[in-house]
DNA sequence: TTGCGGAAACTAAGCGTTTAGAGTACACAG
DNA sequence: CTGTGTACTCTAAACGCTTAGTTTCCGCAA
């Protein structure tokens, strides 16, 4: 199939495919490319048998080098084990794919050491832009010289310094709608389980839950852990032992969530009887717990597309478009809360 | 910063070092990859000033044209949210990281259009193996003219007629040491919810399973459903309403585990006083159901390290090596299967 | 017949690296 | 003082593709 002069294992190039149709190098590529100049319908039938009978396809790496375009993105989140991420990681992805984009993905593990190195590795890849999810509040411009303060899109929230469109949910909506929900449904106070920060997208969770409570002043959470299943179910677990039931709790996200349902299996603690949950993230793996979760969902494949489009956007130079997306939330309500029959 | 030609987005390239450290392109070269031919100290000291202050970084894509590596590899599953593949995608990542190897990632959406779209995306764009975990059986040959029959990595299954390594479990004694558990457990019979085919890992559970029941002839599971936590849950409920308790049941995968507990919950069918359950996969979703699953779990990352290194391997063009690995599989026992206190 | 315009195809210069092959300089033996 | 190594360093040719700048070839008006 391929010329004699090579090796079998190699495959055919431009050069090849230019030889067999016998036209230049720059014909077969503006077939290839349906452009920037024209060709006489006859040769491009003819290129196109070439490349058909050769097997041809393009090589994106030698593309990439002179149009400085690989049609490929990074995406760096701080984990891809928790139920957000997981969603995110796949929305993102899809959406790519998609738009015909490939998808490098990295996994900070909650660490700013190696959320740089995979920004610095994704842009020497050769990346168009690379989405970041940072979890780091604290890291103001930690990115802005691997990446030429450009061509990143920032997911939950941009760190201080930083630059690039930012695609967000309404958090601070969100924790309003869940909280009161809980109180429509007859509890006099809700508890909140928060992260660590200060600031940030979950905080903004816990300011709307404060919000809904008529609290005045910096939020004071009932209780925080990381964002990680097992923190949450360790720290929840001497909580509810202590707990005067019926009580109502929000929950700062599912991940969390499903740490305090298997704490409140552990300990005996009824969802939803003894305790009502509300969480935040409306994720799959929510959806399967027992009791499903009642969550504050984000619409996932409008935070994909918005991300994803702002990638094609940074990545053509344009500065102009919104610098910030904020994507509505949605109540879903499921078992946990107690309101299903 | 950057040298006054240029303007100023632009990164620096190895003619700048080399400019700027008074030498030629080609020792800049020796000094970033430490050969393949020596440099004197002091030169090496002069190019390594020069590749700081200009805060040079060599662009992977450039060197992958030359030099025919990339330094990524694709990784392809069927589904980005199942349990199992949620892990693998994190654990192969996270192996390929720590190897200096970045990672695309391909959610084939359990359809082999995506599977082989993906395939050649990932070989155009240059990586140096791809990775998949194919869930058609019923593929013969499919990948073998996109990736010329080399550079691929198998999990799970080979499919007929490809080639190249495999990484797969020790399925079907996972089957027989589940089933035995349950059984040593007083239960008189083991109920099987198995997938739909009859060839491939998971019908290798199964066949353990029908193993330890001491069956003869081809197994005949109780259940069958798609590996989808949802399509799970649909075919368990119906079954569960004629459900003399208490019962045993061997789940194929935790995925479709998931799914059951949801179902059992919803069904008030208690787990494990009613149905006491075995998954197969030991994944970390596993670990914080309600109540959490008892599970033959798959070493993670031996299977990633096996997987990974098959790829530096076969990008070598080695062929010696072994042509599979079987991990070996390891009872976890949790609540789900009524065994613990 | 000549000249001109336009369409189509060709030539060749990169893109940023790697790496053989070819110097160059210097030390030291003869 | 010449010859031979030794130890570096330099030159330049790829790698496969894109795309300006040119050339070629016709058809047609003058």
């Amino acid at each position: 199939m391929v010329s004699g002069k090579k090796s079998p294992g190699t495959r055919p190039t431009l050069v090849d495919v230019a030889a067999r149709a016998g036209v230049s190098t720059a014909v077969v590529s503006y077939v290839v490319n349906n452009g920037p100049r024209p060709v006489a319908p006859a040769t491009r039938r003819r290129v196109e048998v070439a490349i058909a009978e050769l097997g041809y396809r393009p090589n994106r790496v030698a593309r990439t080098l002179v149009s400085q375009r690989s049609g490929t993105i990074g995406l760096i989140v701080p984990n891809t084990t928790s139920a957000f991420f997981t969603d995110l990681v796949q929305a993102v992805e899809r959406e790519a794919f998609e738009r015909g984009l490939l998808t490098f993905v990295g996994n900070a593990q909650l660490d700013l050491q190696h959320e740089q190195a995979y920004t610095e590795a994704f842009v020497s890849a050769g990346v168009d832009a690379v989405v970041v999810a940072s979890t780091d509040v604290a890291h103001a411009g930690a990115h802005t010289g691997a990446l030429d303060g450009e061509r990143v899109v920032w997911i939950h929230r941009r760190p201080a310094g930083a630059r690039g469109p930012l695609v967000r949910g309404d958090d601070r909506r969100g924790g309003h709608l869940a909280t009161r929900h809980l109180l429509a449904l007859g509890h006099r106070t809700v508890h909140c389980l928060a992260g660590l920060e200060e600031s940030g997208p979950v905080a903004d969770r816990v300011q709307g839950w404060a919000d809904a409570l008529g609290a005045t002043g910096a939020p004071d959470p009932t209780l925080r852990s990381a964002y990680h299943r097992a923190e949450a179910a360790r720290v929840v677990g001497p909580w509810l032992t202590t707990l005067q039931a019926p009580a109502a709790l929000f929950v700062a996200t599912d991940e969390q969530a499903i740490g305090v349902l298997a704490a409140a299996y552990e300990a005996g603690v009824r969802v939803p009887h003894d305790l009502a949950v509300v969480s935040f993230d409306g994720t799959a793996a929510g959806a399967f717990t027992a009791p499903a979760l009642t969550s504050v969902a984000l619409p996932m494949p409008a935070i994909a597309a918005a991300a994803v489009g702002m990638c094609q956007r940074v990545a053509r130079g344009e500065t102009a478009g919104p610098a910030e997306v904020v994507v509505p939330v949605d109540l879903v309500v499921r078992r946990s809360c107690g309101a299903a029959s």
